[in-house]
DNA sequence: AGGCGAGCATAAGGTTTCCTTGGGGAGTCG
DNA sequence: CGACTCCCCAAGGAAACCTTATGCTCGCCT
């Protein structure tokens, strides 16, 4: 443990003059000089304790240390060419694994968009995918379960602490209502005047941002109906059911057929981003998903 | 080639953090300071061009490069611990094969003995023994077919050149005469009064060496028989078919029946001793044995 | 909420290691 | 015998390494 320890340097030099059969030959192949060459055969002859080499004249052989070291090395430095080969292949994005977490509208359009582009620039990477909304995404990420967390932040929301932040797109909220409703045509309502419809809310993080901005306008939704199923609710708004209020994305996933979408005041917006650990963002795999994001996210 | 290479020490760091679980650890368990560890992860990071691991509050977590390394790195140390183990085995003559070429007289008496307690001291080496005579031995030491030669050298002969020599003992010449001999119980006889007699040569060194001192003395021997085989020689000597000069130790190493051995003037000897080339000299099984090729010598 | 301990990062300093340049000696070949 | 090759040696500067000291963040505990 006290001496020097056999370093792989020392065996790339060994192997390299008992393949070049002298010192000199050696310093050329490995791209050095000579007296480099021979301090490190001869730091490597004082760790390993006895003579690697005998020199005879012209010609040099290796001692039986000598001869068990080099057996020992093709070995060694394979295994850590290999090692080196497979952090490059991750580094140079010919293979790694990013792991994603988004909420349920944000996996429909942006995603498959983002992945398809990923796919297509690095084909040796995979992508993987689930569904979770924060801050179950967000737990995820913390625990080592995934890279990037896809997610949304109403504007009175926390902010998201320490987490690498990449902002996306910032998602207008919209109106729906059924076709045939007087405001079907309107080309933006104020939501004070939808005080006395029937609501249908999204996830409880969406309704309860719902509740907030109705409060604001001075009145108290009535809600009939909530479900995390953003299909569900158009189809709810499209057989009348009632009235709601949806990001537009979620609107763009879904053939919104009998309802007609209206802007809303004042302007409802959520931000949608993707989230990640600092030291996650700086991993290449994790960094050319992030861009391949964000650039889906501007259309 | 360019970047910095990944060096044995940054697997140690790196395997000790991973089963550590920090960098504190690690560096309690390899016996060096944090910020030492710090820093040879940063290095081996940047040779690795992604992060390896990912700290996300109390605990650390490996990225999938860290992973690829850690993976790779239990084999590659294996591999070095292993190579280690064997040069330590032969550096601590634990192990270790030392090819021995003697002439045949010493390989009769000063081998067997020093063989012995080679053996007693380091069990795991291996000593080989040929039979050769100089100037074969020393090609065969210097073409790497043995690391010692015993050989010997009368007065006159030249050095034995770069070659590390280890005196072992000097082996003074007797003259062998037929029992019933005249000179049979003379204390010592001049090579001179043996001018007539018929001679019984050894090996053509010996034969050399023999016509020179008798040419000083004034004379030319003449030589009836001339044979590698001293108990030959001993026993052409015994059936009182001629005179020989022979080395002590070849007299010793046969039952001298039926002859006498006698001093001679003057007195003619030569140097028994164990050649090695200088590197060869510095490993340990080889330094061992030359150690106790002296130490048989001296009886 | 504030104090505390553990853990990591950073900066600075000193030591060691590493590599290069320059010069010398020994062996080999034409 | 001169030219070439190869190696060692010495000295200088550059780089790597480790340590001490310091500050910061986080989780925990009172």
């Amino acid at each position: 443990m006290l001496g020097p320890m056999i370093e792989a340097r020392h065996l790339r030099v060994l192997r390299a003059v008992a393949s070049a059969g002298s010192f000199s030959a050696a310093a050329r192949e490995l791209g050095c000089t000579q007296p480099a060459v021979s301090q490190q055969m001869k730091a490597l002859e004082g760790a390993a304790g006895t003579p690697l080499l005998v020199r005879t004249g012209r010609e040099m052989r290796l001692t039986e240390a000598g001869e068990a070291l080099v057996r020992h090395a093709s070995g060694i430095l394979a295994g850590l060419a290999a090692a080196e080969e497979e952090v490059a292949a991750l580094a140079g994005l010919r293979a790694g694994r990013v792991r994603l977490v988004s909420f349920p509208s944000g996996s429909s359009t942006l995603v498959p968009t983002a992945v398809a582009a990923m796919r297509a620039d690095h084909p040796g990477t995979r992508v993987s995918l689930v569904e979770a909304e924060p801050p179950r995404s967000v737990e995820m990420l913390r625990a080592g379960d995934c890279e990037i967390a896809l997610a949304f932040r109403y504007e009175a929301e926390p902010e998201w602490g320490d987490l690498v932040v990449r902002p996306l797109l910032t998602d207008r909220l919209v109106g729906l209502v059924p076709e045939g409703h007087p405001f079907a045509d309107a080309d933006e309502v104020g939501i004070g005047t939808l005080a006395e419809e029937p609501w249908i809310a999204g996830c409880p993080r969406c309704r309860r941002h719902l509740v907030q901005v109705c409060e604001a306008a001075g009145f108290t939704p009535r809600i009939d109906f909530a479900t995390d199923d953003y299909p569900a609710v158009v189809g709810l708004v499209g057989a009348g059911l009632g009235v709601a209020v949806l990001p537009e994305l979620a609107v763009e996933s879904v053939r919104p057929r009998g309802t007609r979408a209206v802007r809303v005041t004042p302007a409802v917006q959520r931000e949608v981003v993707a989230l990640t650990l600092p030291d996650l963002a700086r991993v290449p795999s994790v960094a050319a998903m992030l861009h391949h994001l964000a650039t889906a996210a501007q259309r």
